[in-house]
DNA sequence: TTCTTAAATTATAATCTTTATAAATAGTGT
DNA sequence: ACACTATTTATAAAGATTATAATTTAAGAA
């Protein structure tokens, strides 16, 4: 299944014209097989083994690229470096604020708060951002009493 | 009223022992009178014709300061800068695409979101997140066609 | 009011992430 | 295989935030 993902990734690249790189077919595996939110930095240091000589401007421009087209996702928190999600179904995420996991979940949507911020606002609502923030069961269950 | 918050933020202030220095006091002053989200740079560069030898490192400390007694919020985008608001009701923000406009709005609020993302991951929940993205009716106008 | 002392400010450097630049390299269609 | 251009690489630069150390100052005590 990851498999059939990379193929079409590689597939909207070439419909939009961008070329396949070994750099670029690895970025994407990574970032398909990663089931986790990785940084730009996480990506180089994971290829570097593979990539001795790749630059992490490479991994920059790749990500964009990626973003552009709409393959993946960058997420921004508060934290120093963004991350990033190849893109599958939409979803929210759960951060823990212990240890920085992030867990995706599905959530119907919520067209009721766009349409309302839009009606007081005015203003011509195209998207929103949502997610939850809190501590994962593994963290709180290292603080529990015995 | 502006009066009022400025009054009690500095009592907030004594309470935790922080000292009530002038630059503090100004920084404080311009964050309850702003109507806009300012950057530190901003509040930075707004006093210094008041304040002409004030550091830079003063204004991060101080929002920092405030920040961790709950007095502002730092606001996170994706773009290079945090925002700063001064803490008064909980509200939502609807950011415009275009210029960048931020526009505050109430809405009764998300818990139905984080009860199910607790009970579908196991997190304990502590708070979200959720921001509306558009245009704003300024910018929707002037695309308008006559 | 003056004194004392810890906290805050200032000036500056350092850090860290991300972007810009220009030369070298390599992918793709012919 | 060739030509053309996108991409990569190496490096520098930018921009925001934080760290450091010396100087100044707020605030309570005498
Ligand atoms: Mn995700
Ligand atoms: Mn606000
Ligand atoms: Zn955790
Ligand atoms: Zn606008």
């Amino acid at each position: 299944m990851s498999e059939d993902m990379l193929k079409e990734a590689l597939h909207s690249l070439k419909d939009t014209g961008v070329r396949i790189t070994p750099q670029r077919h690895a970025i994407l595996e990574y970032l398909i097989n990663s089931m986790s939110h990785p940084t730009a930095d996480d990506i180089y240091k994971a290829l570097e083994g593979t990539f001795p000589n790749m630059s992490v401007a490479t991994v920059y421009n790749n990500l964009r690229v990626f973003r552009e087209i709409g393959l993946v996702k960058e997420l921004t928190y508060g934290d120093s470096s963004a991350r990033f999600d190849f893109v599958t179904t939409n979803h929210y995420h759960v951060i823990c604020q212990e240890c920085g996991k992030i867990v995706d979940f599905h959530y119907p949507g919520l067209d009721e708060v766009e349409h309302f911020a839009s009606q007081v606002t005015g203003f011509n609502v195209s998207h929103h951002r949502m997610e939850i923030y809190g501590e994962c069961p593994e963290c709180s269950g290292t603080k529990e009493v015995h």
